[in-house]
RNA sequence: GGAGGGCUCGCCUAGUGGCCGAUGGCGCCGGUCUUGAAAACCGGUAAGGGGAAACUCUUCGUGGGUUCGAAUCCCACGCCCUCCGCCA
């Protein structure tokens, strides 16, 4: 969410901005409402000064003895105009709030123009993606060959876009998940944190999922509760300082939480129907940064290092692109992609995610800081995937295969495996 | 699910209808003193909205209500604690 001032004040240049992520902006009946409402808070603000000297003459007049029927009557009428001005008040602070929960964050300038994926700007790539002397396969021949991933039971117990492993496959997932944190943890100076995969409409409402984006969520209603399956850990994460005020001295804080995340994937029939690559519910290890506002598009790079450090140390090749402004989420004003090499499909395919929402998330949950001298402003809250689990297992394997059908682990992975290959009958090799 | 107790400005705490946006202590910040530090003493120290500013309004868990006037009275809800039941 924008300053509704700020917004007004930036004018064509906001009008501008937005426009390059496809939102027009009513500048006209953004500044209206404002000054419409500003005007009616004023008015309220006067009613009720009125209101409490009476009251004060009330309590004089009643000291002295005198007769205070005429000014209790007064009292009464300001109250009743106060109780319509307080309700045109509401009605125009909560038309502003909707308009504003709406409005997506404004792109910086350095990301370039485009409305998809297409109009990304690649900015540097990392090692080569394999030869092969034989057809590669993708992951899902490869993993049902195998016998560590299961489609079909998965359909069977969920529905589509759902996913069984098994055996090596599901050790394989557990091993990449507690070596993402380590590396986070022990490497990249991130704290890590058990969160609830269920929150409420304000904790969705503080990243920018809600209001506008329900469809992509899953919801449950149990005993008159409404609860959100979560999206990506960046929901619990950033919205862990909600209503709170930091210490700048404090940050940057850096938190990382391995948890499933779960995605309606409305909108999306008929794309990646096949594997892991979009799935109702997959398995992620999520980094995210609070900083000072002037540090968050150093702290984007920063995060992406550390995203990349995930996908070099396995030894699979990628490459970095940035986000066309059109084509980034809703919170970002900035974003990068990682992207990994799937032999199956013979191209990179988005793995990570990292994203600059500068103080856009802060101001909807409220999360503040405070230096030294008192001073307080909003902080800046950045999120970047590191690494999804299903997307990964994908291209070791696709990466990995070797003509028999068996799979070579990535050395750095054995130590949490106990195996440093899966053989084609899909034995783990000690 | 049942019974009781609680929720005040970072923490603890005073406050049972008006001069209370709110007492005191701790903590924190600044100053005096000191070679420096500690101690002592003095001063400051909630958040938010509107306003160029002066200033003004709101907020004592949340939402309603009573009243000229509510932290204080009434109602509902939420959260926390203790005990009972159930449960991983």
């Amino acid at each position: 969410m924008h300053d509704p001032r700020a917004l007004v004040d930036m004018g064509a240049d906001a009008v501008r901005r937005l426009a390059r992520r496809g939102y027009t902006l009513d500048l006209e009946g953004l500044e209206d409402l404002l000054s419409r409402r500003n005007k009616s808070i004023h008015r309220a603000d006067e009613l009720r000064a009125e209101s409490k000297r009476v009251a004060q003459e009330v309590q004089s007049a009643a000291r002295q003895g005198a007769d205070t029927g005429e000014l209790k009557q007064r009292a009464r009428d300001i109250k009743d105009e106060i109780r319509d001005v307080e309700a045109e008040q509401e009605q125009l602070a909560g038309r502003l709030n909707e308009l504003m929960l709406g409005i997506p964050n404004l792109p910086l300038d350095t990301a370039p123009d485009g409305d998809s994926e297409d109009f990304a700007v690649e900015v540097r790539r990392h090692g080569d993606p394999p030869t092969f002397a034989f057809p590669p396969k993708d992951h899902v021949d490869l993993g049902e060959a195998l016998g560590i991933l299961d489609f079909g039971r998965a359909t069977k117990l969920s529905g589509p876009r759902f996913s069984v492993a098994r055996g090596a496959g599901a050790r394989l997932e557990r091993g990449l998940a507690a070596y993402f944190l380590d590396l986070h943890t022990r490497r990249h100076g991130y704290v890590e944190h058990s969160v609830p995969f269920l929150v409420t409409p304000a904790t969705m409402t503080g990243t920018g999922q809600l209001p506008k984006f329900e469809e992509d969520l899953f919801k449950t209603g149990t005993n008159n509760r409404d609860l959100y399956l979560i999206p990506t850990a960046e929901v619990p994460l950033a919205n862990l300082h909600a209503e709170e005020i930091l210490d700048a001295g404090d940050l940057p804080l850096a938190y990382t939480a391995y948890t499933p995340c779960f995605r309606s994937e409305a909108g999306s029939y008929g794309k990646d129907t096949r594997g892991l690559i979009r799935l109702h519910q997959f398995a992620k290890v999520e980094m995210v940064r609070f900083c000072a506002p002037e540090e968050s598009q150093r702290e984007l790079e920063t995060m992406v290092g550390h995203a990349e450090a995930c996908l070099a140390g396995l030894g699979l090749p990628y490459r970095v692109v940035t986000l066309a402004a059109g084509d980034m989420g809703f919170s970002a004003q900035l974003t990068y992609d990682i992207e990994v090499y799937l032999p199956g499909q013979g191209r990179y395919r988005e793995i990570s995610s990292c994203s600059d929402c500068g103080t856009f998330q802060a101001r909807r949950a409220r999360i503040r800081s405070r230096d030294k001298d008192g001073k307080r402003g909003l902080v800046a809250t950045l999120n970047g995937s590191g690494l999804p689990i299903g997307r990964t297992v994908a291209a070791i394997l696709e990466n990995n295969q070797r003509a028999d059908g068996s799979v070579v682990m990535p050395p750095a992975l054995v130590p949490y495996l106990g195996f440093h290959t899966i053989a084609a009958d899909g034995t783990p090799q000690v």
